[in-house]
DNA sequence: CCCTTATTTTGAATTCAATTCATTTTTCTG
DNA sequence: CAGAAAAATGAATTGAATTCAAAATAAGGG
């Protein structure tokens, strides 16, 4: 039938990963929660690895304009990577369930740590060395650091800072004053030396 | 016995798991390369994930201890904190075995996983945060960045990279240029303004 | 409408590996 | 050396992912 039992399926999967992780979740409760048999489960969907990917992938989507949305709500190539730090620990705030599900229980799914990185995940970092080149062709940002590196570096900052938050039980770990100090870090260390005036 | 059927548990299991990962690793031919029957297995070690937790834990003695020392062999924060990240990265260059279990299939326990991050990589991060208050009381890093979370940052950053080497197959990634990236980023954002002269 | 064929769904049966535990083997003690 | 304690064994249990033969549903075609 048209109507997304897919659709059913995968929202069926993030619940119960995020309630259960995903080693202790179970296929077969992801079935009843979305009303079908264990097996249809297996004909929309390989494996419970796949099933975590696909909702990667899924979700990945709407994440990526967001930020693009955001990102481009200011000029200046150093507003940009301001912008894209802090709303991303935003969205670590606001979707934990989420974010959990992409920075902890994705690293079980064995596909994943097999190499297979995904194209969201890779168009996501992505957006962090474009902003850095655009900087260095303006001049911003130095020229001897190479946008390959930093937009890892950069990234596996803020995913520990996360994970972190994610991990840690009581809340207390103030994301926003997080993203204010990775700024500072990070653009004091990317950005051309001031001129000696 | 005195001499080291569990020394010898760990061992294999160190062997399997880096050949295998962690979540194709069978209890059983870690048994069998140890020479000793599966429920031996079980009277050393809770379950899988506690054996690996286990090498984790035994593992990062030596190596803090070797960072300690590399640590010491430079004088002044500034050098240390180079010291550190180019001797993360040497380690992850020359036992990528570990380095795989360690970054790669140490996230895939649950233990791990559910927050219990382990006495040593507290104390490997602290050594990082260290050196970093030593700086900043020495008026050579800024004050308005907390030891707390650079460790994380500068952590994040190098596993990142490291995780991301392991990773890929054909080793073209120069790690050692990769520690120098991140040197320069770092030490640049976390250092007080030069003193116009 | 009814029959036939194709498509989708089902859930009991299979499979695979972790974990347990009654039994056996080894070590220790007097 | 007997008997008790400790250590080790591996066959049996368990738990959950995955499969697949059978049942239900949809789609045509006359």
């Amino acid at each position: 039938m048209r109507l997304g039992k897919r659709e059913k399926i995968l929202k069926a999967a993030v619940k119960i990963f995020a309630r259960d992780g995903f080693f202790n979740a179970k296929v077969e409760e992801i079935a009843r929660l979305a009303g079908v048999a264990v097996g249809t489960t297996y004909l929309y969907f390989e494996n419970k690895d796949d099933l975590l990917i696909s909702i990667f992938e899924e979700e990945m989507l709407p994440i990526i304009n967001n930020m693009k949305r955001e990102i481009e709500r200011v000029p200046t190539p150093v507003e940009k990577l301001k912008a894209f730090i802090t709303h991303h620990l935003e969205m670590v705030k606001n979707k934990p369930d989420m974010a959990q599900l992409l920075e902890v229980e994705l690293r079980q799914s064995s596909k994943f740590i097999r190499g297979y990185t995904g194209t969201k995940f890779r168009e996501y970092l992505n957006l962090i060395s474009q902003i850095f080149e655009e900087g260095q062709q303006q001049g911003v940002f130095r020229h001897d650091i190479k946008p390959t590196i930093l937009k890892q570096v950069l990234f596996g900052a803020l995913d520990q800072i996360s994970t972190n938050y994610t991990l840690s039980r009581s809340k207390k770990i103030d994301l926003l004053e997080s993203a204010d100090q990775i700024s500072r870090i990070f653009l004091t260390g990317i950005s051309t030396p001031n001129q000696p005036r």
